[in-house]
DNA sequence: GGGTCTCCAGTTTTT
DNA sequence: CTGGAGACCC
């Protein structure tokens, strides 16, 4: 047992049963009192088979595995379940597929984009005239899931709430569509992952049960991340014994737009009275000056909280550096020129270098600048691998060799590419799968016995039968699954289609690397050896859950994320650019739209706290020195304007950083667009002075 | 069914 | 200004 806890960690490590709350400030710690504690656990003979931790991401989960696997050896911490909470639902109701009454043991895995068209198609059969924001419903939908409420009881929340809008009430005409679709796909959306898994423990205490009895000890990570169904699940899990550890972090909740609800975290010591609470104070990561401009941020934090102050244990170090750009060109080549020097004056390694925004469009100056300077570069986040529609093609082509009664992947691909099966002759093959009660599949392979089909369409079924079929021969020879795969592309004449589809090359050579991508992540696989067909099928379905694991992190490389995508890391030197209003916070929460729909805002002030928490996590990034920028002006809609500093920065007491102006180009030669800057900075500063432009936030109804 | 045009938005995305 | 998506026409 380590010696060198402090003594809230000890505490928190040292906690036997009961439930406790574990308050872990940013830096502080946390992953390896989690760790530390379940060793202690092991080491006192508690089963490993009786732990279950929960975490969000699958990176987070590996990374407690691992620890503990250090700390106590491989053998013992194989018995523990440490994964997602989706991964938890999967598995569970998995198991227990014949108490949710399903054919068979296998149901899909509906991703954002499989929602999105499901969504899609619904609003087509509903005919409506108005282009919805098909995020906008889905969230709704999610809200009402994770609530356990149906589009009436819906409809009555909201009306005593904030009001019904327009989205409201298209996404509970929607809302029982799409889980009718999700019944006859035999599939499940995230959300069912956790939902649907609490309604069977609700309707059957005898399953619930025997998962209470199995795991009596519960750890949660990053509870403040929680929603309302993964409370459910806490609460069913731990209700017996109440051996329960969650862990987190209130002023780093950044998630309620995705269903986050930040009061379970502060409604704890309520759920579980008589709850143990530590707080970890000491910050083993930042610089002094970097946390003390953490908790002038959260200082002015209004609303509830529990109240928390970083307290350094790493020194002083630089001040924090706020540089005043004239525009997003020069902001992106001071950025790039600072991380030049740092790597070549200072010896500082590329990885070390982070560069964080709110918005994913501030990346591409960023990016451009340090390419100039031919500085490595990874960029996390956008779109993300599997969801990429030229992979999802590919993947649902394979989902259709292995099962053809995959009607999900079957839609999909069926007409793609174009093979003369339009709507119009799809529906007469659902209708007549309808009318004789037989499979999709089984239709397109007797698609001549579809009546009125047009000569085109039946050439396309065949066409399309006989590149699965092809497909199947392949599994059949038992080939590795990369070179299948690579073989059915060349069926499918994939990358002439995308070749075609794209008028510019450039973007078709990036998704035919995109497929290309995915080969490799296949022959990974195939090195590892799970080589059969029913393990390949399996990881195809999984993949829904982000289960790849294609780590490129050891590459040395300057890092360029959002600050969501920066939860979590740590860098010893960050920029966190962007520092105006408008980004920071963003003007969408400031502004009020139907389509922004946050769980629980009523008047906006939850999003705007969040917005507060989320420069927290950004500035709590950085180990030895950090760098802020914002720029005077910057081009919108084709017109430049001018921009003011985020209210959090002018917040910020003066004697807690460094302000400089970078108006002129600052690595000579590179000079294309620094032109005229200084005479716009003027222009600038001739326009009106003053306060604080606050953007008024529209009334509601 | 597919190509072209027009119009609109332009945040964050653990699973 | 730019990209993406839907409308519209062939």
């Amino acid at each position: 047992m380590a010696i060198d806890l402090n003594p809230s960690q000890k505490q928190a490590v040292e906690h036997d049963l009961g439930p406790m709350l574990v308050l872990a400030g940013a830096g502080s710690g946390k992953t390896r009192v989690v760790t530390e504690r379940i060793g202690r656990l092991l080491g006192k003979g508690v089963p490993a088979t009786s732990i279950l931790a929960m975490t969000f991401t699958n990176k987070a989960a590996a990374e407690m595995h691992e620890r503990v696997a250090k700390l106590v050896g491989p053998k013992v911490a194989k018995d523990l379940k440490v994964c997602t909470f989706h991964r938890f639902g999967l598995d569970t109701l998995g198991q227990e597929t014949r108490a949710l009454g399903f054919r068979g043991s296998k149901f899909a895995i509906l991703d954002q984009a499989d929602q999105t068209s499901a969504i899609r198609e619904i609003l087509r059969e509903l005919r409506t005239t108005k282009n919805y924001d098909i995020g906008a419903i889905l969230a709704r939908i999610s809200a009402a899931k994770n609530d356990f409420i149906t589009p009436e009881e819906w409809l009555e929340k909201q009306r005593k709430g904030r009001g019904v809008d327009e989205y409201d009430e298209i996404s509970m005409l929607v809302y029982p569509k799409y889980l009718a679709a999700l019944r006859t796909f035999q599939a499940f959306d995230f959300d069912d992952l956790i939902c649907e898994l609490v309604r069977l423990w609700r309707k059957r205490a005898d399953v619930l049960q025997k998962y209470q009895m199995r795991y009596r000890y519960l750890i949660v990570d990053e509870y403040q991340d929680t929603n309302h169904a993964q409370l459910e699940l806490v609460l069913q899990l731990a209700g017996a014994h109440r051996n329960v550890v969650v862990v987190g972090d209130d002023d780093q909740s950044i998630y309620a737009w995705r269903g986050a609800d930040v009061k379970n975290i502060l409604s704890f010591e309520d759920h579980f009275p008589g709850a143990k609470v530590v707080k970890l104070e000491h910050n083993y990561r930042s610089k002094k000056p970097i946390l003390d401009v953490a908790n002038a941020i959260l200082a002015k934090q209004a609303g509830k909280r529990h109240r928390k102050v970083l307290v350094p244990t790493q020194g002083d170090g630089p001040i924090v550096q706020v540089v005043v750009c004239a525009d997003p060109e020069v902001e992106a080549s001071f950025v790039a020129s600072e991380a030049q020097e740092l790597i070549e004056k200072q010896g500082v390694r590329p990885k070390d270098i982070a560069v964080l925004y709110r918005s994913n469009l501030q990346a591409q100056p960023i990016e451009q600048a340090l390419k100039e300077r031919s500085i490595p570069l990874r960029m996390i986040g956008g779109q993300q691998f599997f969801e990429r529609k030229e992979v999802k093609d590919l993947i649902a082509y394979l989902k259709v060799v292995l099962s053809p009664d995959d009607e999900m992947s079957l839609r999909r691909v069926v007409n793609y590419p174009a093979r003369g099966i339009g709507e119009v002759a799809f529906h007469k093959i659902t209708a007549h799968a309808t009318a004789q009660d037989m499979s999709l599949w089984a239709v397109v392979q007797r698609a001549h016995a579809v009546k009125e089909l047009p000569p085109g369409a039946l050439e396309g079924c065949r066409q399309f039968v006989r590149i699965i079929e092809g497909g199947r021969l392949l599994f059949e020879q038992k080939l590795p699954s990369a070179e299948i795969a690579s073989k059915l592309c060349e069926a499918i004449g994939l990358k002439a289609d995308i070749m075609a589809a794209s008028a510019n090359p450039q973007v078709a050579a990036r998704r035919w690397g995109n497929v290309e991508g995915l080969l490799k992540v296949f022959a990974r696989r195939d090195e590892a050896g799970k080589g059969d067909r029913e393990h390949f099928a399996e990881f195809l379905r999984l993949l829904a859950l982000r289960l790849d694991g294609q780590d490129e992190e050891a590459t040395d490389r300057v890092t360029l994320t959002t600050m969501h995508g920066s939860k979590g890391l740590e860098f010893p030197y960050v920029f966190v650019i962007g520092v105006e209003e408008g980004f920071c916070p963003h003007s969408r929460t400031t502004t009020e739209r139907a389509t922004d729909f946050v769980p629980g805002d009523q008047d906006g002030a939850v999003s705007l706290e969040e917005e507060r928490r989320l420069f927290y996590v950004a500035v709590t990034r950085a180990r030895e020195k950090l760098f802020m920028s914002r720029c005077m002006a910057r081009g919108q809609r084709g017109k430049l304007v001018p921009r003011t500093p985020s209210r959090f920065l002018l917040e910020l007491p003066r004697e807690l950083y460094e302000e400089r102006e970078e108006t002129a180009p600052i690595a000579p030669g590179i000079e294309k667009t620094k032109a005229g800057a200084a005479g716009l900075l003027a222009a600038l500063q001739a326009l009106p002075p003053g306060e604080l432009p606050m953007i008024p936030r529209r009334p509601r109804f």
